[in-house]
DNA sequence: ATGAAAGCGCTAACAC
DNA sequence: GTGTTAGCGCTTTCAT
């Protein structure tokens, strides 16, 4: 298949390469008339840009490269989709990586990025420690955001919810409910949201004076059969408390359905929270009262970051960190308001 | 950031580009001593290829082209993790577009990686006879192959399930389950595996002797909310059959939550099954027994069409169709076996 | 086995 | 306002 280029469209049309290129995408120093004639010679041809050429020439190539711990995590999946949307609208393309939850591979995918002369590259590090050399590494080298979460030591833009006032917002949400004591179910502390959800989590507690019993603070990892172990425990332990409050909704998912299979009724015996609003909270039984994560604007502020980075002066700016505020999504699995 | 180039590597070596290219990428005509000292310094420097350079001048970008329907849709997240990790393995990258279940925009997204020299593209079209048009005018110019459905008229390879086979195994499993009637919820016939899928259906539901009642059929989409409608509808018309077949999860999931809802003992009363044994039917109550899409098969038979396409003589070779054998995953939503 | 040189398609100086 | 030309970094003849 031969392609059109630039040359047959200026032969057709009679004019030079150069005035091709500026009739088509450069500034406006073509005359009307020579412009039009162009244009219209263009679509005759069938004529359409060769990006790898011009990425060639210009250094750029309208593709912005993406990573994510795990594509098969219904959040991460909303994230790219949502990343995928405000890129389009700006006519630029995403390559997605998926890291497998292994820094290791994380780091290589980011490598390849670079290699492949990605504009800017979005990621969501896997682990709070072991992901800094790398990310730190891209960063240095191009515009990088990190998304939901970020890794420590390391000074590029983030863009993500506020963890802790999400958790404050929990917590207030089954203490109105009557909860007076309450359970953390969370992950290990390996990455930032992590920890400010534990921090939060405690901090807002202890406000409020709810009992944590510190038998009841389960860190695992973000599953749903974590969750289901970590209620076993707790019911092995003793009684359960008020409230179980999760780090995210897998784990809340998976805490439900312990209760269920434990005939812990749910929200008179326990309430239940998630983090993240996944599509299949709804589903539940009951279901699940958890925190959105406006995706969305979350993939729309990074783009516009990654934007401002490539455009901006080489001057090193600061480092943006973006906290949107998320939203308490109130369902049945808690007795709150 | 000055990227190292050939030339550097050249000059640090003492040999000319054309070397420094051959020992590293081109075939062996590199003597060992040279080779390797070219191999040192490119390490020394860091010197890495850059792919745009080399794609401009072998127009071969080692970037395959994904569209599915919505990224948002369990399944086909699934499809695109296997995609990623089977070209992963090839040292390919995935460029994944969303065509928001909308073939206008699916066109455009095809048109755009066409655009930008993918080797090949995979895709899932969003629907049977909209997205022909554009499916067929990309397959005339680069290595495509359709992914799970496929659109009618073309003659591009395809790699899916054999929905047929599918269905035959569902209905002898709820039917060795005591089921003498059955309704069939699926999507609108708007694309292949609709259409097989209630093909299939029908056909074993004949041979088997089991009661159909038209008002059974109950076509809408693949969603939560339209399984929930659909039993609704079911339960207003009077008496639920012995079971409930549906197209795919969504619908299933929803089905099983009507049934929870309405006071359906399942599957006491009735049986339910899904199709593509996405994550969350396990967490169904009861959790579901449906028909497990071998995604990575499915995903690895696609990464290696594409690279026989774009290997292969120029000579047309027929059309491949590799249908896989599903696997029946059976739960507690049925009482077969 | 190695080097010189052409050129993939495009854009940005630089002339006029 | 428009044309000429250099060159982005690489691979690949064609000589030697």
């Amino acid at each position: 298949m031969q392609r059109v280029t630039i040359a047959d469209v200026a032969r057709r049309a009679g004019v030079s390469t150069a005035t091709v290129s500026r009739a088509l995408s450069g500034g406006r120093k073509v005359s009307d008339e020579v412009s039009e004639r162009v244009h219209r010679v263009a679509r005759e041809l069938g004529y359409a840009v060769n990006p790898i050429a011009r990425a060639l020439r210009v250094s750029r190539t309208d593709t912005v490269g993406m990573v994510v711990p795990s594509i098969r995590n219904p959040f991460f999946t909303a994230l790219v989709e949502s990343v995928e949307h405000a890129l389009g609208a700006e006519g630029k393309e995403l390559l997605l990586c998926d890291a497998q939850s292994d820094p290791r591979v994380e780091a290589s995918r980011l490598e390849a990025l670079v290699t492949r002369n990605v504009d800017g590259i979005i990621v969501s590090p896997c682990h709070g420690t072991d992901s800094a050399p790398a990310v730190q590494r891209t960063a240095d080298r191009l515009p990088l955001v990190q998304l939901d979460r970020f890794v420590g030591g390391t000074s590029t833009d983030w863009v993500g919810v506020d963890d802790l006032a999400a958790m404050r917002a929990v917590l207030d949400h089954v203490h109105a409910g009557g909860a007076r004591s309450a359970a953390y179910l969370g992950a290990r502390l390996t990455n930032s949201s992590s920890e400010l959800r534990h921090t939060g989590f405690h901090r807002r507690a202890e406000e409020l004076g709810l009992t944590v019993d510190p038998q009841w603070i389960q860190l695992g990892e973000y599953s749903v059969d974590w969750g289901e172990r970590a209620v076993a425990t707790l019911l092995e332990q003793g009684e359960l408390p008020d409230a179980l409050v999760c780090a995210d909704d897998l784990i809340a998912l998976g805490a439900t359905r312990a209760c269920r299979m434990h005939g812990v009724p749910v929200p008179e015996r326990t309430q239940i929270t998630g983090f993240d609003n996944i599509e299949f909270t709804r589903l539940a039984e009951p279901p699940l009262t958890t925190v959105a994560q406006p995706t969305d604007r979350i993939a729309a502020e990074a783009v516009r970051l990654l934007g401002d980075a490539a455009n901006g002066t080489d001057t090193p700016r600061d480092a943006a960190h973006v906290a949107l505020v998320p939203k308490l999504v109130v369902r049945s699995s808690t007795r709150g308001n």
